[in-house]
DNA sequence: CTTATAAATGTTATATTATTACACAGCGTT
DNA sequence: AACGCTGTGTAATAATATAACATTTATAAG
């Protein structure tokens, strides 16, 4: 069973927003969206956006500083993202290839480094873009 | 034999600055660095910066806003780039594992995607940290 | 050498992204 | 009640990055 978090009322009004979108959002442009709402500073959003990659319920896209809702409702590899990043239209998909994945989860480096998370950008031209 | 581009004044010294350290450097305190030589603005940075950036003669830490120079002298791999990040003393060092990249170079996605690029970076405590 | 073209520079201003600091509210525990 | 913890609201500011414009330098072509 997975541990059910509650969401606060700002968290739930910015998580609901960007899993609205099907494509990343930006910290500024939700603050627009959300100042109807009653959320009128920065850091209401930033304070948000923390929260949910915490839980993972979003991702940052760290190339774009952007954030995007991660697909995968049971998400148990909030500490573990792949990304496709079109450089010409920016669209930015998920991806789950079970592969790679427990590759990048079994590396090991030379130095002893122990790892807890890792962030993987493809960047290239999509079907649409090429 | 490889391309060698010739740089320019602003990008040695900024070039200079980034190799002579260990660890990734800040665009505003490299400006803080060079201002004693000339140069004052933060674009003049910026362009020499992306220039660098542009030929693999330095990287970019998404995750950190900050650039480290590349130790492979004959870097045909500006483009696919790994990181390991200490999440506490925020050593980064940068990784040249052959079948990783292989195995990320070989990759394709389900929706015929064409890369020509990917930054992958690892998280963790480095042996000192952990 | 002259002209053209691209690349880099210098400068000012501005845009974008993110955090610090402080006062306070809600909630569960002791 | 007193405490610790998390979240809120607000204002101010820090940190990161780009736009716009005038000028200069390097490279190549005629
Ligand atoms: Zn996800
Ligand atoms: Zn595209
Ligand atoms: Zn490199
Ligand atoms: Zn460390």
């Amino acid at each position: 069973m997975q541990k059910q978090e509650t969401l606060t009322k700002n968290q739930k009004i910015i998580l609901d927003i960007i899993e609205k979108s099907s494509q990343p959002l930006k910290a500024y442009s939700i603050l627009f969206d959300v100042k109807k709402k009653g959320i009128n500073a920065p850091l209401q959003v930033y304070r948000a956006l923390d929260k949910l990659v915490k839980i993972g319920k979003i991702h940052k896209i760290e190339s774009r500083n952007a954030f995007i809702a991660c697909k995968n409702s049971k998400c148990q590899i909030a500490n573990a993202t792949i990304f496709s990043i079109c450089e010409s239209c920016e669209d930015v998909t998920e991806i789950h290839d079970h592969k790679l994945s427990e590759h990048l989860r079994d590396f090991k480096d030379n130095k002893g480094m122990k790892y807890n998370k890792y962030n993987l950008e493809f960047f290239g031209l999509c079907k649409k873009c090429v």
